[in-house]
DNA sequence: GATCTTTGTCCTGTGAGTGGAGAAAGTATG
DNA sequence: CATACTTTCTCCACTCACAGGACAAAGATC
């Protein structure tokens, strides 16, 4: 099948487009309520976008006391990709115009392999889902990987996690082997945008998305667009200090947040407490398993642990040392937890919640929620999804 | 003298007014290089702003090889007034419409009293600007002061250090005062843009900027606009935790920065070196003044007095500290330590730069200037000048 | 069947904006 | 000093985006 390769030739078009992929198929005269242009203008631009393929006409709609409109909607044969590489798994993912996705695969993996490792997996992964008849080309996608990107160019810079990975031309490479357009961008910003877009965030101009996973980050939101920095290295709360003269880091300082609580934090501090008999909960689990992870310590947890849930709030509080820090800077309109740990869930969300509303000012945390995010694993993929059709869905 | 009331028509008017306050008088030519309009189009929006009387013509200017060009500039009878309103004082300004300061007073004062006698007080000083002859009447005024301000409302809110501004309609009752639209913004974010218009902060698209007198604030531009938060309180970080269990602060909690250092943090330190006698130099000033503050501090350190030196560094080191996150949390293009405390210079912010560069992460400080300002006690005034400036050049 | 509503199309008028011709006002050159 | 070349600025004709009204189509209500 040939991809459509088309772009909107204009802002109203850019718009229209945008407007279709939010909020699904659509009459004329709804789209005229939304885009302040006159009908006449409306129907041109309209055509103008039938004519390219990427809006298609979709019957007619209930009479609303009148003449019955005919709907239009993104074409339902668009098919975007979805990457999110994380430090130890990647989730590939397919949908449509509207970023629904249609088909998601999630495999363990490791990063530090580098990237021609890792994306003859991705190509793997993608394949498999054409395979399974969802899709048989994709118009666009969006990569997204576990540390700081130059944007728009698409390449990693200086990432801390993934050492042979910098300076590498995602872009550039995974366009060529896909054919098609992409855009790459860091996890977090991606899963911000997923969550904007689909989840808890829809709607707030101004937020902050945590990820807590091996590593820390969060995604900056401002205006409804994703702020990145001067290098695109904002969001990068994982070595801010939060214990003084703390635990030593990988990166050479010592108390950054992510030496004291992180999925990888977390699960040598669950080993620690097992050895030392302090939890047999733990212990028992670790005889088994012969090691112990972040879903480990949920898990025993969950049985009520007490071990495990202290380890759970302390390290909460940590983050949330940090994260009232932020309120106080940034002072978000929403605060959003997600990420590999948040199964770990309410323990941890009630530790930072605590922290958050004990430290920050008053009219900071006022009107602030602090919220789990909503999509789990589907956030970064989606995120990925509408990074590159925000870029298709402008003017070229 | 009937004052200007009219507003650019258009946003290419505004644009024209905005090039023409950033950049001085200029030909049309030149305004047609930068502005991407054809030379008619150019004619004619000219032509109706100095039908306005915004902009007038200015002369010949020089010839460049060919025909000489008749040079436009804003209007010089146009003025602003630019108010900074501290915890201490209050500084007033008088500014052309190129936001040039032509007569500037300052005057000690204490917000606590309210808003009613401050802007006795400030009408007070405006009417001396008057009688110096520097003025007949102004065409804007923009206002800062100590505290969130609900934006654009003008309204403060919840304001720590000036109890009784709480919900007072500054906006509202002062342009009914003054006669002249009025603009009202939080001081730090004034300072913001008063070193963005003409101080070290030029041409930078994302930067901070930490004013640190009585209180720390910290004001944050993003694309070249200040960001103010959902409630208004961005970059309030003067009650960031700097050190876990630390001293008691106003706000109820510990080890706040501010409690830590500030104006009014570094007066209390010395008095009590002065008092165990650690300091000659202090105790000496102490005896004479019967007071000390920050300018004392900085007065023995530069007289060499090493507990003095000793303060700066130690307090310095907590706020470089606390900046290192948000630097590795923002990422910014340049970072400028301004404020009362600036007399302390080149000590401050070496203390400062060397936490900032050990703690945060590489990528963000490799090509990051932390400077000081360049404006000193006009950044505050000339960035309220471009306030009200920035409003009365946008479409209405 | 008559009337009212809603939707969509066609058409014309208006105003924004471009680009070229040419006048005005300079400089450089033989 | 005349000529050629440059630069600036204005005027004018043409194009294009867009609004808004007239009108047709299609349905609801009574």
């Amino acid at each position: 099948m040939r991809r459509m390769t088309a772009r909107p030739a204009s802002a109203h078009q850019a718009r229209l487009l945008k407007l279709l992929r939010d909020g699904g198929p659509n009459s004329r005269a709804q789209l005229g309520d939304q885009v302040d242009l006159s009908r006449s203008k409306l129907a041109v631009e309209l055509h103008r976008l039938l004519d390219t393929g990427l809006v298609v006409a979709d019957g007619l709609a209930a009479s609303r006391g009148g003449r019955r409109s005919h709907n239009v909607r993104l074409n339902p044969r668009l098919r975007f990709l979805g990457v999110d590489i994380g430090a130890t798994s990647v989730d590939v993912a397919v949908t449509n115009a509207e970023l629904e996705v249609l088909g998601h695969l999630n495999q363990p993996m490791d990063v530090r392999e580098g990237p021609v490792a890792v994306f003859e997996q991705v190509l793997d992964m993608a394949g498999k889902l054409k395979a399974a008849g969802l899709v048989e080309g994709f118009d666009g996608a969006g990569i997204g990987v576990p540390g700081p990107v130059r944007f728009p160019e698409g390449v990693p810079v200086a990432p801390p996690i993934m050492p042979g990975w910098d300076g590498f031309p995602v872009r550039e490479a995974l366009s060529q082997e896909l054919g098609c357009p992409i855009m790459v961008d860091n996890d977090v910003n991606l899963m911000a945008m997923g969550e904007q877009h689909a989840g808890v965030a829809r709607n707030v101009a101004d937020f902050l998305c945590v990820k807590i996973g091996t590593g820390i980050g969060c995604g900056i939101v401002v205006g409804g667009q994703v702020y990145r920095g001067t290098t695109g290295s904002a969001g990068d709360i994982g070595h801010i200090q939060a214990v003084p003269g703390g635990r030593p880091c990988a990166c050479g300082n010592r108390g950054c947040l992510e030496a004291h609580f992180s999925g990888a934090a977390l699960a040598r501090d669950a080993v620690q407490v097992a050895q030392q008999g302090l939890s047999t909960d733990l212990a028992a689990r670790l005889a088994t398993n012969g090691t112990l992870t972040a879903a480990d310590v949920a898990a025993a947890a969950t049985a009520g642990d007490t071990t495990a849930l202290e380890l759970i709030r302390e390290g909460g509080t940590r983050v949330g040392e940090v994260i009232a820090g932020l309120v106080s800077f940034f002072n978000p309109g929403l605060l959003v937890i997600g990420g590999g740990v948040t199964g770990l869930g309410h323990t941890l969300l009630a530790a930072i919640r605590t922290q958050v509303y004990r430290q920050s000012l008053p009219l900071a945390t006022g009107n602030l929620p602090i919220v789990l995010g909503e999509l789990g694993s589907t956030a970064g993929v989606t995120g990925a999804a509408r990074l590159i059709s925000d870029h298709l869905f402008s003017p070229a």
